[in-house]
DNA sequence: AGGGGAGTAGTTTTT
DNA sequence: CTACTCCCCT
């Protein structure tokens, strides 16, 4: 099977796409609109190195975004390289370079077995600092000091710079918070101290070790003859720098990556890297993949009307041979329980005509709360359905508790692992004691752990001795963890702490549930240990093992089942059919990004990577009321909608709700849409008098527009404007066209000519 | 120290 | 609506 892949991998591809591959060595950048076949380039780029020029999978280096990514490019490399595949240096930016930081840790000063905080571990480490501090937690939300440090090291601006770059000062004393370098230098200490590395560490850390230790950074960059990376508009600076240094020697470097499907500048991805890119190899290869493989012409060509929309992008055309399809379905509801109940029987109706499975399906949403209706009008169907994200395993409490002891078993230093568990179960050590320890630890100049072996030669009272009870029960995990495996020394954590026997004695049903949990993760452990092709088994090599994994790593579901997630846990994947809800204004565009045009155009391409999901059919759906913090709000339709070119709508009236509130969104479907309530396989449609612009069109500043002036629309042509709505951010102007009718524009968002005041 | 009750703030996305 | 914090009482 493998040897037919081999011979014919290259006939099967299109043009660009097999320049994109067998043009292997120097800089390549990849353009690859949706659908494109970005993943079969990458795959066969790497199988073509191995076959062709036979380079040993040990230098290639390939980067992705997600675990799930990295582990099915190897899959699909493997099924035409064969075994050799295993041996490439493939995975997430976090995973490898958090493999390099543990063989060089020492040279920074940690230890190899350092602990990887995840965000809820560096939010708490945050809220201890605020709170030693004496600082206004309140001020200080954990979230945003998060945040604030996290996007400094992700452009690899160190505590110390930040404290002495006078616009970062500037910036947060006029936020009303100036003690923020204070405390991104007391965390990044405190990490250092506890040997942990927080994700943001991982990338800034291997900046740090690869420019300040030239020896390291030339070995690696003679063990990688090629790098390449995926989902390269993903990236921010602290990556892509990690990528050029090991790319500079020989300068084989390839990134595939689509401009339009940023969705995660909020983490610090920069778009600038793209054009970064091709300012930092001149004689860089541009191939750009247009032709769509995966929608009908109605979905990419709606598709594309949207993305349109935004300024900043590279130019890209996006077409398809494939079919015309059917028509985006647009659903009005009147609340968010209504839409689900239209979600579930037109998933109903579809599977009745086609006869599909349920895992053709899938329901987008912009916020995880947003499962909650659609789920109960699901089960009232009885589709079976799951729910992707949310709460993942390796977030819930009784999980990140028994983890927690673990780590503070493999590391002594770990505070946050140390606070977590140290009252867990109740020994009477409040946060009273805890003060007292940390108090002697700084006064001794000793760590927490010394105090804590001889907490009763530093203070009295009952908690001494319950502290050093404890400090006992740690150091008996630890012996066991030096001589025996993974599992041997969880289970007897799990056990001895006594965790298990409180969950154990909890009837409830939730208390039942997370036993099975932790039954759950000692089975892991299990299988970790019984792997026969696995040299370490301790507890230290479990904990790295997991340290990067998330929830979807676990549940191999394939059962068949309809899939409802988030629209950014929906970026890579494809389905027949999808539902994109909640298309409102202040959910979709969140409330959030609606203040920048940066900002609205990142939600932008979030809408166009959840159109992009659908191969055969889309459904969107908004509602006009829905449940907000336990009230009754009502919405109004999401400024997206108006977006997508009307010529590929159709209006479901037939399951809509008879009235409608007098929003001027709505009065633009009644006049713009057009009514099909039969045929639904037509493709023929009355498409709205289009207004060709002026060759000397322009938008003008709209700031000074009043009443009574005449401008011209892009799209409806000349009128006149009848009333202006001033309001902030949301000014809107209703304009009389002369063919179009009246219509309502958000003046930050169209674009008008004035032509006469 | 810890449990219970009242009050309050928060929901954007994730390696 | 819920998860978290604060405060009061034991």
């Amino acid at each position: 099977m493998a040897s037919e892949a081999r011979e014919d991998y290259l006939s099967t591809l299109n043009p660009p796409q097999y320049e994109a591959t067998v043009n292997t060595n120097g800089p390549t950048m990849v353009i690859a609109g949706a659908g494109s076949g970005k993943t079969r380039v990458l795959t066969y780029r790497i199988a073509h190195l191995i076959e062709a020029h036979n380079v040993d999978a040990f230098s290639i280096l390939a980067l992705t975004f997600t675990n799930k990514a990295a582990r099915e490019m190897r899959n699909r490399i493997e099924s035409v390289v064969g075994t050799d595949a295993r041996n490439l240096w493939m995975g997430t930016f976090h995973s490898v370079f958090a493999r390099i930081l543990r063989a060089e840790a020492t040279r920074l000063g940690y230890t190899s077995n350092f602990t990887i905080y995840d965000t809820d571990d560096s939010k708490s480490l945050i809220k201890t600092i605020v709170k030693e501090m004496g600082l206004d937690d309140k001020l200080y939300k954990a979230n945003i000091v998060y945040n604030r440090i996290s996007n400094a090291k992700n452009r690899l601006v160190s505590w110390r710079e930040y404290m002495n770059n006078p616009v970062y000062m500037e910036d947060d004393t006029s936020n009303m918070r100036p003690e923020m370098g204070r405390l991104y230098k007391t965390y990044a200490n405190r990490c250092f101290k506890a040997n942990a590395m927080d994700f943001d560490d991982l990338l800034f850390n291997t900046n740090v070790l690869f420019q300040e230790h030239p020896d390291i950074l030339n070995k690696y960059q003679q063990r990688f003859h090629y790098v390449l990376i995926d989902e390269f508009q993903d990236t921010n600076i602290s990556q892509y720098l990690i990528a050029k240094r090991l790319a500079a020697v020989r300068q084989n470097i390839c990134v595939v990556g689509d401009d339009a499907q940023s969705i995660y500048a909020f983490r610090g991805a920069d778009i600038q890297n793209i054009l970064n890119f091709e300012r930092d190899y001149p004689d860089l290869r541009v191939v750009k993949l247009e032709q769509n493989y995966r929608s009908t012409k109605t979905i990419v060509n709606a598709a594309n009307s949207v993305i349109n929309k935004n300024k900043a992008q590279l130019k890209k055309n996006v077409w398809t041979d494939n079919v015309d399809g059917d028509l985006i379905e647009l659903f009005k509801a009147t609340s968010d329980n209504e839409e689900g109940r239209l979600v579930a029987s037109a998933i109903f109706e579809t599977k009745m005509q086609n006869q599909s499975a349920n895992n053709e399906f899938a329901i987008l949403y912009r916020t995880n709360s947003q499962s909650r209706s659609i789920e109960e009008a699901l089960r009232r169907v009885n589709i079976k359905y799951r729910v992707v994200g949310g709460v993942s395993f390796y977030q819930r409490k009784e999980i990140k508790d028994i983890l927690a002891y673990l780590r503070y078993v493999v590391n002594e230093n770990d505070e946050t692992a140390m606070r977590r568990i140290i009252n867990l179960p109740k020994r009477g050590i409040g946060p009273g004691t805890i003060e007292k320890m940390v108090v002697a630890a700084s006064d001794h100049d000793i760590s927490l752990w010394e105090v804590m072996t001889n907490a009763k030669s530093f203070f009295t009272g009952r908690a001494a001795g319950q502290i050093e009870e404890f400090a006992t029960m740690i150091k008996s995990f630890r012996l066991t963890a030096d001589k025996k495996d993974a599992y041997d020394t969880a289970a007897q954590v799990a056990k001895n702490s006594g965790l298990l026997k409180d969950l154990y004695e909890d009837k409830t049903v939730e208390g039942l549930n997370r036993y099975e949990n932790v039954q759950e993760l000692l089975n892991a452990i299990k299988e970790f240990t019984d792997d026969a092709d696995r040299e370490d088994k301790s507890l230290s090599a479990f904990l790295q093992d997991i340290a990067l994994l998330t929830d979807e790593d676990r549940n191999e579901q394939t059962d068949d089942v309809i899939t409802l997630m988030t629209i950014h846990m929906a970026k890579g994947l494809e389905f027949n059919y999808v539902f994109i809800v909640g298309l409102e204004e202040e959910l979709f565009p969140s409330q959030m990004m609606m203040s920048s045009r940066a900002d609205l155009e990142e939600e932008r391409r979030l809408f166009y990577v959840a159109i992009t999901r659908a191969k055969k059919k889309l459904h969107m759906t908004y509602a006009l009321n829905r449940y907000r913090f336990g009230r009754l709000k009502n919405c109004e339709p999401s400024r997206f909608l108006e977006e997508v070119d009307p010529a590929y709508i159709k209006v479901n009236r037939k399951l809509s709700s008879a009235e409608t509130a007098a929003s001027p969104a709505n009065e633009y479907f009644a006049k713009n849409f057009v009514k099909q309530n039969k045929s639904n396989n037509s493709r023929k449609f009355v498409k709205p008098p289009q207004h060709k612009p002026s060759p000397d069109f322009q938008a003008s500043d709209t700031s000074s527009l009043a009443e009574g002036m005449k401008v011209e629309h892009p799209k409806f042509g000349f009128g006149v404007v009848t009333k202006m709505d001033e309001q902030g951010a949301n000014r809107k102007a209703q304009v009389e066209f002369d063919q179009a009718g009246e219509k309502t524009l958000l003046l930050s968002f169209a674009k008008l000519r004035i032509i006469e005041s």
